[in-house]
DNA sequence: CTGAAAGCGCTTACAG
DNA sequence: CTGAAAGCGCTTACAG
């Protein structure tokens, strides 16, 4: 294996030459041994070992993404390509990327310690106790859709509450007059919260008052509530893609046909719903934007630990596509 | 931060003995000791530096993943999933997961040898180039799904004749003549090839050859091409889920009904597919079990260097839902 | 069962 | 622009 010392030789100066060319401090080597060391790295293919460099300096290109929950998080399709996406956007810097699902508190600590990573990510739903690392911990830390009031962190998100408006808006556009929501979680989650906000208030504008057994907690039995409440044609606001599709599902199964007998519309624009037929109408994040967002965040927080902590809201819109009838 | 040397201090011992405790060679110290020392450890919350052990020890416990492509890789359920149970495997051992998206050779050699990986896990396509790892680097390997007929690698697939054989022998049963395939990639892919001769070698025995043109590279105009081979009610044997959704969505958009017009059975049995109605039909791989098995084989190489190169065959089975119709 | 010595391959901090 | 010295926090290999 072939180490600095042996391209300091060769290259006839000192090691210490040798690792300021490695870390491009170009300003302080003559371009001529600058030119003549990288020969020689290249020549012998020359790969830095990441321990030593990590063990005098103290800290190491690893950038540590935390997940919530066990491998079956990643079955749900948006936790899979956030994931892919924040990946690709750390080694697009030339770190690298380790990735723990996570159960507690200490598992976050020890992993960070042990690796002295540059910064983490965290996604998935995190409870307070969670969030306090940011004083804990003098690493960076960027969350992503974590909503909390309480505790100030640096997190990038989305709209919600336009999320919600932009449901409510679409559907009396559309000429809709009788809603449903369905949702899960929607005492932990601020997210909901704002989504449900925003989609009340834009009804309520309209004149329209959600009744509080219209908001439906996701369970086998949702189909039979929905169609219980079906006075007329319906409009369900599904607060995922996901939910929406097995929404869809149970009123299939019940006899009942999107959009002909229920409208619905979704929440984060999936690519598995365009594989869908009908295509489902959804509220759209874009998380190739979102992950990218974060990944700047948290490398302004590397470069500039005194920044304060910011929350990043990304914008959301509306994709119009064959599940919601237009009744007008 | 707290360091071997300064637990070592405390428990009036010197670092080796610490350091014998934390690699849990107990026969190597005393009962006293090593209780001593726990407690200390515990006390201050110790946290070895991998870094450290790496650069000492000359190799780290990180298990490299390597996943073809990029980011869009993980918009396709089967790695997201696959990648989670990998994960949680290597992180059930007490290793930690770097994960990489490559697109070519020198950026895994780098990788795996900046970190002293341990080991490395492969899933994707990989053309040849890829498999020659195995001679070059020391570090033991574990491919997923390449089947690959020249090069011995340590690999764990699924038995895809069989698979194709079960589809076949799933249509005959319920009363099926007139088949189609549809793929990607045939010529490219070994496991492609050999679910395909699964497929054709069980309808051969009942006496039915499938004609070429049956044999569909899915594109845009699969349904076209479908509809065009439709005498009769015609099954289509479509080589994964996704394909199957895409297929059913094309048809759908022509006025055509699965299971009442076409029947159709898929490859892979995703989560996703259980949201879908009617439910997929499928040849069904565990997945949980294939990751599991891929983490044990690594291990095994890991402590065995010398074990020759193993292609371990996982068995697959029909899952009979509702997309193919029963014309008995 | 125990420990002193040397070294892993880099970077930091300093001096010139 | 250059380099000698010291040290990062562990483990290996050896001796007892």
């Amino acid at each position: 294996m072939v180490t600095i010392k042996d391209i300091a030789q060769e290259a006839g100066v000192s090691t210490m030459m040798v690792s300021r060319v490695i870390n491009k401090r170009y300003n302080q080597v003559s371009a001529e041994n600058i030119e003549r060391i990288e020969k020689i790295i290249k020549k012998y293919n020359y790969i830095p070992n990441s321990a030593a460099q990590s063990l005098s300096s103290k800290t190491s290109k690893i950038i540590a993404i935390f997940i919530q929950g066990d491998a079956n998080s990643l079955e749900h399709p948006y936790n899979a390509v956030m994931l892919g996406y924040l990946i690709q956007n750390i080694q697009a810097r030339g770190y690298d990327t380790m990735v723990h699902f996570i159960s507690n508190y200490s598992d976050v600590c020890n992993k960070l310690q042990s690796w002295k990573a540059s910064g983490a990510v965290f996604f998935g739903m995190f409870e307070k106790d969670f969030l306090q690392f940011q004083t804990n911990e003098k690493i960076p830390f960027v969350f992503t859709d974590c909503y909390s009031s309480s505790i100030p962190i640096a997190n990038i998100g989305i709209d919600n509450y336009k999320g919600g408006s932009l449901a409510a808006q679409h559907l009396l556009d559309y000429g809709h007059d009788n809603f449903a929501i369905v949702g899960e979680y929607f005492n932990e989650s601020l997210l909901n919260q704002q989504r449900l906000k925003g989609f009340c208030d834009t009804l309520s504008k309209a004149g329209i008052n959600i009744e509080q057994n219209h908001i439906i907690n996701f369970d086998s039995s949702t189909a039979t509530k929905l169609i219980e409440i079906q006075q007329a044609h319906l409009a369900v606001f599904a607060f995922s893609d996901i939910l929406s599709l097995k929404v869809i599902k149970q009123l299939n199964e019940h006899g009942y046909r999107v959009p002909d007998d229920f409208s619905i519309i979704g929440f984060d624009d999936l690519f598995i719903c365009h594989l869908t037929s009908p295509e489902l109408t959804t509220v759209s994040q874009n998380l190739s934007k979102k992950a990218e967002a974060a990944v700047d965040l948290l490398f302004q927080y590397l470069n500039y630990p005194d920044m304060p902590l910011q929350n990043i809201v990304l914008d959301v819109e509306l994709v119009s596509r064959d599940t919601v009838k237009n009744l007008l």
